[in-house]
DNA sequence: TTGAACTTTCAATAAAAATTGAAAGAATAT
DNA sequence: ATATTCTTTCAATTTTTATTGAAAGTTCAA
């Protein structure tokens, strides 16, 4: 397979894996491109590669340096703006990690906290009320664990680096 | 708060929450529903309460099952169906947690191994082919690190979680 | 075999989300 | 101050996704 393509397909399936996970598919390709970049890419830079318009390069580059995974360069003497993506996925992931434990768990978290203090009521049967507000409990419980988990994941991941980088300088 | 009030924010907090995870909404308010519903539902329960139409509910009452997070419950002399939510959320995680592994880490997999047998081309500097291949192989190792994380997640999840707390607090 | 009760399908429609492109804004050189 | 170059914004538009509802399909009792 040549180049060209494989980088082809990284980008689409990059894509792909996002719109899975609630990313917008040219948010996440225009991620996989600042990847496989070697150097930082001018605005045009993307719009060329990607076919897509200006507006919508800036809407999403400035996403994606909202998630800590991709910097504006500077570079003297010129005014055009470029941006590359961290290369190290371990910091990328943990990144990723961060943000969306801040943005989608602490909002349900805060709803689950409010709607916990239900009152008893007389328009709802006793069992109602305790099947709703177990099932409430053991979701709040699970939020916790998967919190405590995330923060493992996180020191996990940098051993894995470690052993990586390892990898890396002494092959095979 | 009412329990009338505290479902129906339960419900759209939980739709909030998949749609941000690549979840359609409706299917995650309906898998909301059946998780507080004491009983099973028919689908004209759901369609009352959630007020979408038949065959909304029969299309993400199916999709629920395929996720294996919702089953069909026949009573006999009865040619209704009912369904139920799995309400045991550590499986419900672990459920969800396989299928997306199945449905959305495998894939991406395959293509990386594609592409990472790239070969090198006089149209390509090796600079370039070294930046991809490097990256497509720090992908994939971390995308291993990510697959073996999550089979050890489940394992810890079933072993220390359910045997202290959620023998107590399981509802039913 | 027919009809009643229910489920499933799917083309049409509606709603939501992403994208464009032109205009306005900002920064800098002359 | 003005022109130049680049960035940002946002209303209009396009594209994608979800939803509806009526028709077709299924099951089963009589």
């Amino acid at each position: 397979m040549q180049l060209d393509e494989a980088r082809r397909r990284f980008i689409e399936g990059w894509g792909t894996l996002g719109s899975a996970w609630g990313v917008s598919r040219t948010m996440a390709q225009v991620h996989a491109l600042l990847l496989i970049s070697v150097g930082a890419l001018s605005t045009e830079d993307i719009m060329e590669q990607l076919q897509i318009s200006r507006g919508n390069v800036n809407m999403n580059v400035r996403a994606l340096m909202d998630w800590g995974i991709v910097r504006k360069e500077l570079r003297p003497g010129e005014r055009r703006e470029y941006f590359s993506a961290e290369k190290d996925i371990h910091k990328v992931a943990t990144l990723i990690l961060q943000e969306r434990r801040k943005r989608e768990l602490e909002p349900i978290l805060r709803v689950l906290g409010e709607i916990s203090q239900v009152e008893t009521s007389p328009a709802a049967t006793p069992e109602e009320t305790v099947a709703f507000t177990q099932m409430i409990a053991s979701i709040q419980n699970f939020a916790g664990f998967a919190n405590r988990a995330a923060s493992t994941l996180i020191k996990a991941d940098e051993n894995w680096f470690v052993s990586t980088f390892m990898k890396l300088m002494r092959p095979n």
